[in-house]
DNA sequence: GGTGCCATGTAACGCGTTACATGATTAT
DNA sequence: ATAATCATGTAACGCGTTACATGGCACC
């Protein structure tokens, strides 16, 4: 959020409501609406940091806003985001931990959990592609964000797939 | 947290230190140690929740502590964890909106924000595989968990280079 | 002339991280 | 002796989610 809403305010003062329906509409489809208490909390926190300066704005027949624009220190914060690759983020997966605490508890079978989940990897996988195909041909428009998004899940659930199958042989050579 | 302390509870009752403990010798190499205050803000929802149970133990020469048990509820939610199996975390991808955003703004090239990108990633890949070939040989012992989840890491930094091929080609048929 | 949506937020809570507090024990 | 480490934690903050508040306008 913080990076995205710099972001859109390096091309003009704006506020919540309205960053809200701008992330929507460049994401629509690819991702469910923004969180409106997100951005305003999000834009408090920016201002209190100095990234982002705001000032009330009376409205007539509307309750009045706040308008925010970047500071000096949000507009270099800005570039250096462009700027800057991101780490590839190191998860601590929810699986795996279940498999070695079912293994240290001992009161369930590993095996059992790995053929449930991949069950459930296939489906979702399933689910992504039916989708993935459902937008394609009748919108080729301008968007394909959307096509991206679901590309980088389906991808990331055959990584799940492929590491799936490791667990499985890792814990068939410890206890099998 | 909430799933991996309650299982181990499932062995019998134990309190926040021990609990830390049984979690980085289990994880040893796979993870940083786990946060010891996140262990005890834990424990105090899960008592709360009414899924654990903490008595006060008196100690000599330590501070006095609180063990936890689990209650009924804490044993079904227990049961219910391994048996079901988890949904793929549907992650909105920094990379993704990076690039939107910048082509949104038009301040970026997206192209190079590739590049950049991808550089990181196969960086990330080649230590990752370092670290992989340099716990194997010396320790083929008992662990195999820290292997388990450099694999799930190398697996991911794979999917998400294919991904970067992907956004690449996309970017290129809208702008190039 | 109500019902619901638009526009603008605040408040409460979950869960994770970092930093701090404190008294005993071990290491040098 | 003094410093590090062990054994318990508490407090503050970040960022995300869900729920609530409120006053005008649009529709039926």
């Amino acid at each position: 959020m913080r990076n995205a809403i710099l972001s859109l305010l390096a091309r003009g003062p704006s506020h919540g409501y309205e960053l809200k329906q701008q992330l929507d509409s460049a994401f629509a489809g690819a991702w469910p609406p923004v969180n409106v208490g997100q951005v305003y909390s999000t834009l408090q926190r920016l201002d209190k940091d100095g990234l982002v300066r705001g000032v009330e704005v009376q409205q007539a027949g509307r309750p009045p806003r706040t308008d925010y624009e970047l500071t000096g220190q949000g507009i270099e914060e800005v570039r250096l985001w462009f700027a800057t690759p991101a780490d590839a983020p190191r998860l601590r997966d929810d699986f795996l931990m279940k498999v070695v605490l079912a293994g240290k508890t001992g009161a369930e079978d590993p095996a059992q959990l790995v053929t449930r989940q991949r069950e459930r990897y296939l489906q979702s996988l399933a689910e992504i592609e039916r989708l993935a195909s459902s937008i394609r041909p009748p919108a080729g428009s301008a968007d394909g964000v959307a096509a991206m998004a679901l590309e980088g899940a389906a991808l990331h659930l055959q990584a799940d797939l492929k590491w799936l199958d490791a667990i499985e042989a890792w814990t068939l050579t410890r206890n099998g």
